[in-house]
DNA sequence: ACATTAAGTGATT
DNA sequence: AATCACTTAATGT
């Protein structure tokens, strides 16, 4: 474990710190579509990621779901620490894309850190930072119903979290998560296999314009 | 061969 | 962009 710890996390924290990571951390394996985290339940750790990818998404009130980002190695989950400051609960829910390894960090420790170590307030003030960009992004197309670049994103980084161009999804899963309807998403992937962004087959898209 | 499920299309709102 | 209605294509039994 203190391998991995140092391979994706080495650059970033002193030893001291990774010594404290290591000592109150707990290894967790998490197999694909496995919910790490549903909405409503009571967060009492915040993960790393080690490898793999979890996808975070949120659910209206008739259970519609809305994919919102994906979290891959090197990253946490910045709605932890806005969840640990309001309700403790959470607001999202965590589902594994692809076979995961974690290490979970108590929120205790997490707070703790935060004025010990600058190394780790960076990281974290980073990862924060990041995350709201990318939602600032999903807010834009979602309020100007730009289906296209939305639909477009998302492949690429369903792409990208896999290490696949193959992405294995019928046209109605896809709809589901970028919560439109299937007839949207057919044509406007036929539209993109047109201008040569992917190739369509049934059950599986392929990337080409990475 | 038939039923089921996924994908493509035109028309309408 | 969403919905409806309908067609066509791929797959499973």
């Amino acid at each position: 474990m203190r391998e991995l710890l140092e391979r994706h996390y080495g650059y970033l924290f002193e030893e001291p710190l990774l010594d404290e990571i290591e000592a109150v951390g707990v290894c967790k394996k998490v197999k694909q579509g496995e919910i790490l985290m549903d909405i409503g339940q009571r967060i009492t750790a915040m993960p790393l990621l080690f490898s793999g990818a979890i996808k975070i998404m949120r659910e209206d009130e008739h259970g519609d779901e809305l994919i919102l980002y994906f979290i891959e190695k090197g990253d946490t989950c910045a709605m932890t620490f806005s969840c640990c400051m309001g309700t403790g609960k959470s607001e999202i829910r965590a589902v594994a894309e692809v076979d995961t390894e974690l290490l979970m960090i108590p929120i205790e420790k997490m707070e703790e850190w935060l004025s010990r170590y600058s190394s780790w307030r960076q990281f974290i003030l980073d990862s924060y930072h990041t995350r709201l960009s990318e939602l600032m992004e999903t807010v834009d197309t979602l309020a100007f119903m730009k289906m296209d670049e939305r639909l477009f994103k998302y492949l690429k980084d369903k792409a990208m979290v896999t290490h696949d161009d193959m992405i294995y999804a019928t046209h109605q899963q896809v709809a589901h998560d970028l919560h439109t309807s299937r007839v949207v998403i057919s044509r406007l992937l036929k539209q993109m296999e047109k201008e040569g962004k992917i190739e369509l087959h049934r059950n599986q898209i392929k990337v080409l314009d990475l």
